[in-house]
DNA sequence: CACTGCATATCGCAT
DNA sequence: ATGCGATGTGCAGTG
């Protein structure tokens, strides 16, 4: 039963591990259902117990070990780490270090194991992105609303990096903060940072304007109390 | 050359799909390297090109797309989703819909695949975050001044929930804001809006103290500017 | 290197 | 369901 139910040991851990390091030579993905254990030194520190799970070990250096449920690998360490293999104890360990992060993934037993060569590379096109509304705000302006001029993308001033800055018909500064999300409190935050580090520094006080599908009732509660405004803009709506 | 670079097809479409269905029967977790592409139609909309790739399927319905480079699979639908299998022109096809949101998988070749069934639960034990500062806090003040009383844990105001709260040795109102990484911009934004919140509500002006390891220039330029304090914690100093 | 800010963020928890 | 807030967030972009 091949792909059944009973889990059947492929190779030994000598014979594992040797197919690993030469796999990993070649720039090879390797997928390995295991008996493993896991711990975690960095800024937390973490253990998971002996059981079966999914490690997979990326020719970048990513190392992921993916759980029965949820989207999240239950450990993991980034490509920027330093992959070590050792056979110890009749058993398969795989280092990856990074910096002081050190994870350390013990596999007693190796059941399935898949190696390949990847593409050389593999790109995503994606439509709906902030960017996206950035760049068709920039190019119609009058999505927020007419008679803006002088549009500014990105202007950074000292408290950090306006999405959108402008001017009204009246000729006074508008600072848009761009979400492709529900607009939330800490979105307000954000804005605000922006308004009163501008009047701060520039001695006007600028309109602010926040820029998303929807709002929160909180974060609505909170433009209206510090005199700012939404304007309501689906991102997919304005390709 | 069973785990060669030679990539050997085991299985016809269907199969694998047969297998796949079956699989899913028992909850057990289904990994594939294929060569697929694959359709995202979200809030945002993606796709990306036939190539060859590991497809994870999970019990929980969560599946996931990955490529050879990063933490993060190159497409995914979270468990949330519904997952429907199915074949058409000789190829596999894995649609996970997640209300409005379709993520569609197709599969054209399946070189190998890994069934097994997982163990029931998998719990990690993590040691060093925010909460675990909380915790030490609220047991021992004095990592943050000496005469710190009657403090909350998660004080809910108006504008939101206050990590800790307490009044000082001359009985001000003090607002704790906790952070296990370094503090920034944003994290003073929010201790603003607790200070704010506290003030409309209260009436009186308490003291903003932003606790975390480190903290950034600009944060700490905020902090000073804003007349808050930053206190020094490591999470895993305090144990 | 430090720092900001987006992400199909995901996820837990409380209302 | 809505919404806030943490995450070992990861990651790109900028100065």
């Amino acid at each position: 039963m091949r792909y059944g139910s009973d889990i059947l040991n492929d190779d030994s851990i000598t014979d594992s591990a040797n197919k690993l390091v030469n796999a990993r030579a070649k720039d090879m993905m390797i997928i390995m259902c295991c008996n493993c254990s896991v711990v975690y030194n960095g800024s937390v520190e973490s253990n998971i117990d002996k059981a079966v799970r999914t490690v997979i070990l990326k020719p970048d250096n990513t190392l992921l070990v993916h759980s029965s449920t949820d989207y999240k690998p239950i450990n993991w360490q980034k490509s920027s780490s330093e992959i070590i293999v050792d056979v110890k104890d009749d058993s398969l360990i795989i280092k990856a270090i990074d910096g002081s992060d050190e994870l350390i993934v013990t596999c007693y037993e190796v059941y399935k194991s898949i190696h390949y060569k990847p593409p050389e590379d593999d790109s995503k096109t994606i439509i709906g992105t902030e960017e996206d509304m950035h760049n068709s705000i920039i190019e119609k302006p009058s999505l927020i609303e007419n008679g803006l001029s002088n549009l500014e993308h990105e202007k950074e001033i000292s408290v950090g990096s306006i999405d959108i800055f402008a001017y009204d018909k009246n000729d006074t500064p508008v600072i848009i903060e761009v979400k492709r999300r529900k607009a939330q409190l800490k979105h307000v935050d954000q804005l605000h940072r922006y308004v009163e580090g501008y009047k701060d520094e520039f001695g006007i006080t600028p309109r602010g304007i926040l820029v998303a599908p929807t709002i929160s009732n909180s974060a609505q509660n909170a433009i209206q109390q510090k005199s700012y405004e939404f304007c309501k803009l689906e991102p997919l709506s304005i390709i």
